[in-house]
DNA sequence: ATAATTAAAACGAACGTTCGATAGACAAGG
DNA sequence: CCTTGTCTATCGAACGTTCGTTTTAATTAT
């Protein structure tokens, strides 16, 4: 990917994350990338494909980060918590977060739409089945792997949220956040009989 | 409130619910609303002081909900739980929910962003003090009672969310939905030493 | 040459909002 | 009973702005 594009998909990344989306101009992303509107349009299709180009990023960010971790061949509720702190640690890092993004979805094009859900629930349903796996390996307590699936990354997404705020609060969240949230995880999967046990 | 009034707002409550705030124009809102212009204009001041009717009684809602259920004087983890089911089902019942309005917020006016931060703020910060409780009576175990109040709200919302989605997968979560979400926050918050036990 | 970038203008559409006109309700004064 | 005035509700045209996008011509880099 040229610098240019790079410049630009950065800089909208960051204001879409920071305003949303639909509160986004194309002349602000301009703007924010040093860059003429002319040359935005040379290389980029639409807005909605900048979207589009933001999201995958993200999430193949995350798959190979999570298929890394797969390869270490870990119990299935260590890579719960690992996963845990890695979706959150991304979410801090990355400007352009997944939340924000998503959160733009309503009011997009019907197949930018379809196209941006498909990718969330590839992921989700890449989760479930790490988590039905756990659950039939008797790792992980038996429940609804895809509701589980949704809670975990919802949870984590909300905490990153607030850790993005500019206050005090925010500060410690961004350093409790990680490892308090790979525990209420833990905690919420674990099976009964402890085998894995405590930690 | 004049029933005009009340059309209005759930007409408006509904679209941005649906498509997101800024998505939904006032032309859409008084489409559905079936009345003018002119007249969404006579009864609000501006699209964002109806984004802050709704946000106010969406949460005044779940605030006298949480309030009732405090006037039973249930042990906290109970409170817990029926406080998950309360925010799911309230999510799933009220098109103009909390989730989606909460959306909006970026590229709000700094006043009305600041507004609808501070009841999102004293929700979240009213299950902490909950939370908090819970932990200095023993029946909840230690942990950042902040942390796992945003944990909690965004775990719900993330559910429900993917539940107002059309397909067979979302029936079931409306289902299971509530219970799985009670055992999880349950289970996450549990003492280690099981004196209220299991279930 | 070919590609990348620029500034600027323009496009139609949609945006949130304002405004003047109209209609009905209700009461007061004749 | 009729008028007159005042108030509120409702409408829809219109305002000015901004939107995403396209286009053009000129300039710079490869």
């Amino acid at each position: 990917m040229k610098p240019t594009e790079r410049r630009i998909l950065e800089a909208a990344g960051k204001l879409f994350s920071q305003r949303g989306f639909h509160a986004t101009g194309m002349r602000a992303i301009a703007r924010a990338a040093r860059v003429s509107l002319g040359t935005i349009y040379h290389h980029f299709k639409s807005k909605e494909e900048m979207l589009l180009a933001l999201l995958r990023e993200e999430y193949d960010k995350r798959r190979r980060a999570i298929e890394a971790l797969k390869e270490e061949d870990l119990p299935v509720p260590e890579m719960i918590r690992r996963t845990a702190e890695l979706h959150f640690r991304l979410l801090l890092e990355t400007g352009p977060s997944l939340r924000p993004l998503a959160q733009g979805l309503r009011g997009l094009s019907p197949q930018a739409k379809r196209a941006a859900i498909a990718m969330r629930e590839e992921f989700v349903n890449y989760l479930a089945s790490l988590i039905g796996e756990g659950i039939s390996r008797g790792q992980i307590r038996r429940c609804d792997p895809v509701i589980a699936a949704h809670s975990f990354l919802g949870m984590v997404e909300a905490v990153s949220a607030r850790a993005m705020e500019g206050d005090g609060v925010a500060v410690r969240i961004q350093e409790r956040g990680a490892v308090e949230l790979a525990e209420i995880a833990w905690r919420a999967l674990a099976p009964d009989t402890p085998q894995g046990g405590q930690r």
